[in-house]
DNA sequence: GTAATATCAGAGTA
DNA sequence: CTACTCTGATATTA
């Protein structure tokens, strides 16, 4: 059943996932509701590998500004219950049906006949807009289109996660767009022709209401996006931004040409099928052909890694340079458009499917000094390439994803198990393990973090689920096709061949040497003779990544494992970075921990770490 | 088991 | 207010 108060953020929740830059704590990256009153969540003080950071400088810049976030009086409001009339759409008008497959009218999931409309959402008297006033400390356009970004992601998740508790709708993307809509946190909210602010060719997505809060695109569902332009003297309605989403099946492998098809032909309400027409969508490239002017071309994708899912990647400006009619399959007239992308553009959908078929052949990836820097000791091979100088690899280290614990694991207190047959779920209060993480499970289906917490506890050798089990997700070992590559300026680093979802298990710390007794500050990384690709992660003020303790074969709470997860959506071969922490805490033991001259480049840099 | 195809509730914009 | 739409989740069937 529905309640209302799923759909009310908690403002501490909302205040902390609208935090994502550097405004109150920068050594919490992630805006997944971290409680700000926490105090065992350290900055992670990491000692990089030898000879990882040649000399320079970073220059710091003041960060300060404002999101285009202005604050909002009042959520929509709305009725607890409707009964929907007679419009069911399905229940005349019919022609004639053949019996068909897929699932049969009024077989929803909630059984309710397609009558009775489940409540919409009230976000009575929310006012979201003054918590969110801070959010931005940057007026870096890319800095607040990672922001808004980031909160969108983290509502989504949240809110996922509280609906599987309850036996709510599972739309937590509309949920986390109509949040971000009413207290006005986007990007872009102006149509433009062009680049948009603060987004970049490569960029991606797995929702359309991402496209929507960032000023991309701005229809919820539409394909097309236009908007009346000014040329000259005379006013034309042109198009802005295009989704293929590969519904209407044009097989390319040249992903600087594409095919579009017009809107409309295929009403939803009814079964006819009619030509389409030059109007509102087809109108407007049918203009933007005459005009010449740059269209965005977001491309979607079926997700490899989600069987229901799909990635949307950004791939820059294309124009348009013909059109046509054609007859469908359907027998209707349909309107083809074809684009062309500008030259000069990096790469962005190309990009995606060149590392999609390394995935599938590790082999046709070229340029590799050594296939498997791991030596078998992970499941997938860590491949080591230089693209960039001679050097032929880093120095010498023993490859391990062996966690080094100051006793042996056997005299650790046990962690406590659940009872669940096969596999926890959620809203199972007879489910230790979720009680343990505070009632809910941590992770979603997917195997994404939902929040950031303290601690999180996994399922674990005490446990009678089974190892489907959701809530064991870090310690069956990163899964990632890892790139250890030579960067220009920062020595070694580390990067991956698929796009990483913000929530995604990346890999654990593997050599972390903790203190006695697991300190709130610093916990240090020690990478210097072995390790796992962790080691190979360069320090960044505005990181991708950030760390998390996770317990699962222990009950100690004083020698958590680290583990990395992905902070925001990042695309295939970016590099992948965390923050260091701030230079100056406290350090003990070996005096390694020298301030270091920061090379991230970042806007937020802050020169030093 | 899985891939295809159906339903259905949606949100933003014109 | 309504129509429109290259959604996204889920159930059912081939």
């Amino acid at each position: 059943m529905y309640r209302a108060s799923n759909f009310i953020p908690d403002p501490n929740q909302v205040l902390l996932d609208a935090k994502p830059l550097r405004s109150l704590a920068p050594m919490f990256p992630a805006p997944m509701g971290v409680n700000v009153n926490q105090s065992s969540t350290p900055p992670l003080v990491c000692v990089t590998p030898v000879g990882q950071f040649s000399a320079g400088f970073g220059a710091g810049t003041s960060a300060n500004g404002a999101i285009d976030a202005t604050p909002i009086s009042a959520y929509k409001t709305r009725s607890n219950i409707s009964l929907d009339g007679d419009d069911d759409p399905y229940s005349g008008n019919q022609t004639e049906r053949k019996p068909r497959r897929g699932r049969p009218p009024g077989s929803g999931r909630d059984g309710s006949n397609g009558k009775l409309k489940r409540p919409k959402p009230t976000y009575k008297n929310f006012v979201a807009g003054k918590e969110l006033a801070f959010l931005a400390a940057s007026s870096d356009p890319r800095d607040i289109v990672e922001a808004v970004h980031m909160t969108f992601e983290a509502l989504r998740r949240r809110h996922l996660q509280m609906d599987e508790t309850q036996d709510a709708s599972r739309r937590a993307d509309l949920k986390a767009g109509a949040i971000m809509m009413a207290s006005n946190i986007r990007a872009n909210s102006g149509k433009r022709v062009g680049t948009v602010p603060g987004v970049e060719i490569g960029d991606i997505f797995y929702f359309r209401m991402e496209l929507c809060v960032i000023g991309l695109h701005a229809p919820s569902m539409g394909g097309i996006d236009y908007m009346t332009s000014k040329f000259g003297n005379d006013e034309d309605s042109v198009a802005i931004c295009i989704v293929s989403a590969g519904g209407y099946e044009n097989d390319d492998d040249d992903t600087d040409v594409l095919v579009y098809s017009g809107q409309g032909g295929n009403s939803r309400n009814t079964e006819e099928r009619q030509d389409q027409k030059l109007e509102r969508g087809n109108l407007a490239l049918e203009r933007s052909l005459h005009r010449k002017n740059e269209i965005r071309v977001v491309r979607g994708f079926k997700d490899p890694f989600c069987l229901t899912g799909k990635i949307y990647i950004y791939d820059g400006l294309y124009k348009i340079h013909e059109s046509w009619k054609e007859k469908t399959r359907s027998g209707i007239n349909c309107f083809k458009y074809k684009l062309l992308r500008e030259p000069g553009q990096r790469d962005g959908a190309a990009l995606w499917k060149m590392t999609q078929k390394w995935i599938d052949d590790p082999a046709t990836r070229g340029r590799v000094l050594l296939a498997d820097l791991s030596s078998k000791a992970e499941t997938i091979p860590v491949s080591l390439v230089n693209e960039v100088d001679h050097e032929k690899g880093p120095a010498h280290f023993t490859y391990t994803n062996q966690v080094k614990y100051v006793r042996p694991l056997s005299s650790m207190k046990k962690l406590q198990g659940c009872g669940c047959q096969s596999v926890c779920l959620p809203g199972d209060a007879s489910c230790a393990c979720g009680q343990h993480n505070g009632g809910d499970l941590p992770y979603s289906s997917l195997g994404l973090l939902s929040c950031r917490k303290p601690m999180i506890y996994e399922c674990g050798e005490s446990c009678n689920c089974s190892t489907n089990c959701r809530n064991r997700v870090t310690q069956k070992g990163p899964r990632l096709h890892f790139e250890v590559f030579r960067t220009t300026n920062r020595g070694w680093g580390l990067r991956c061949w698929e796009p990483v979802r913000a929530g995604s298990f990346i890999c654990e710390a593997s050599t972390y040497v903790s203190a006695d007794e697991f300190e709130p500050l610093p916990i240090k990384i020690s990478a210097k003779n072995m390790g796992n690709v962790s080691r190979f992660m360069n320090h960044s003020c505005s990181p991708n990544v950030f760390w998390q303790p996770v317990q699962y074969d222990h009950g100690d709470d004083g020698h958590p494992h680290i583990m990395f997860f992905a902070l925001k959506h990042i695309p295939p071969m970016t590099e992948l970075t965390y923050d260091y922490g701030v230079a100056g805490a406290e350090s003990s033991g070996s005096g390694s921990r020298r301030t270091k001259n920061c090379m991230c480049g970042s806007q937020n840099c802050r020169g030093l770490f």
